[in-house]
DNA sequence: CCGTACTTCGTACGCTGTACCAATAGTAGT
DNA sequence: ACTACTATTGGTACAGCGTACGAAGTACGG
């Protein structure tokens, strides 16, 4: 066993690649990724700039690895319910871990290649989809539907300023209806006035339209070969 | 008019807010939003670096004034057709709009409020759906469904390396298939060798699933009450 | 002609990523 | 115990970043 591979165990002293991007999220949760320095995160480590690069290649290197980092959070399709039911979950819990790292999104887009654990998750929600019923093109169609509906709303709730039913009422009623003059934007303004009055909660919303795909998605299944072997 | 209102007009010398927003965005869909620096812009517009700051208070302002460019260019939603072929054009629109200039879709991660253009945007789309007969809470629904599926597909789509269905089929056997074990990823496998037989065009990909969102939303309309005045 | 407001930008400061290389630490072989 | 070696750490330096500050240049009303 070499020291590397000693260091790479090592949970309490030493550093390591997982050490190191682990902290880099923390540190980007916490104060956004935009204030994430190799120098920042070094000192958060407790050590110099240029140990970092030990264990990573640059800082490109260490950005693809921390969304590898959160993709690996995300849950996998279960394997024992049905594929409606499967899909749910593991949106969910896309959704849920995207909020918890919403600077992920943003840097989705300047990078190509999948890392690991994405590669995995796309297979798994193939499988998923194939032992369903869907055939190839289906599977592929409703592959990027619902990752499209899971990536977007996570884009759309991560500029919200507010979180919950309660801080959009206020902010609604604080905010949005002092900005928008009812003659330019009438329909807006209706909205918000009613939306506030009704209460409105993101993750319902994520809910419907989730729910409103996956119906949706249902009578693109092919009859059940599997069935008759 | 004083002189920075001649200037606000003038197209062919002279700083402007215009002027700089709009040869910001040419470089960064030539070299990428990272490689847009105040200094690199400057240049581009054979100005002093800091001369760019009468126009913008800060990089962020200028990021903010580039997005909205952005949806300025996305079309409306046309007033005088049904609303599923009004929300067809102003979402097709919207993606070749994203794959212009895929930095924008990362950059709305990190800003909280919608610029003129955006609010402009959204209004007319909600109008179009409410004139279709959906109440405030559905139309809010199928709004906040239609952008998460048009801004997703963006996201997703700006990470692709290639852009039509030669180029995947080029890519799926050169890269993919060899880069993929076929026992850990049958799956994938199997999905980049059918699609790359059969063909597969992103945009094809896009109609797809917005026409499945599309006519799901259809049963969500209220009864036209509009025609019993 | 002058005062005033508008527009430009040179300089400087503290930050960034990281190339290069020296220093240290820990292990294996003798 | 000593050497040879590799694994690991980080100091220094450089080019480039955003931008605060303030000084120029320019145009216009009086």
């Amino acid at each position: 066993m070499s020291a590397r591979e000693r260091r790479q165990v090592a949970s309490d002293a030493g550093l390591s690649k997982k050490r190191v991007v682990v902290e880099a999220v923390r540190l980007a949760d916490r104060e956004g990724v935009g204030e994430l320095s190799m120098r920042q995160l070094a000192r958060a480590l407790g050590a110099g700039a240029m140990s970092l690069y030990y264990y990573v290649a640059s800082k490109e290197d260490l950005l693809d690895a921390m969304i590898d980092f959160v993709f690996e959070e995300i849950e996998l399709p279960p394997e024992e319910t049905d594929w409606q039911s499967a899909m749910r979950r593991r949106a969910v819990s896309a959704r849920q871990v995207l909020a918890r790292h919403p600077w992920a999104i943003g840097l989705m887009e300047s990078r190509t290649s999948p890392g690991p654990a994405n590669l995995r998750h796309r297979e798994a929600v193939t499988a998923c989809l194939r032992r369903a019923g869907f055939t190839v093109m289906m599977a592929t169609h409703a592959n990027w539907l619902l990752d499209s509906y899971v990536y977007g709303f996570a884009l759309q709730e991560s500029s919200l300023p507010f979180d919950t039913a309660d801080e959009f009422a206020d902010i609604a009623e604080g905010v949005f209806l002092p900005q928008l003059p009812p003659d330019e934007f009438p329909y807006l303004n209706e909205s918000a006035a009613v939306l506030a009055a009704a209460g409105y909660d993101p993750a319902e919303e994520f809910t419907f339209g989730l729910d409103l795909v996956l119906a949706a998605l249902e009578p693109l299944r092919a009859p059940h070969v599997s069935l008759h072997p």
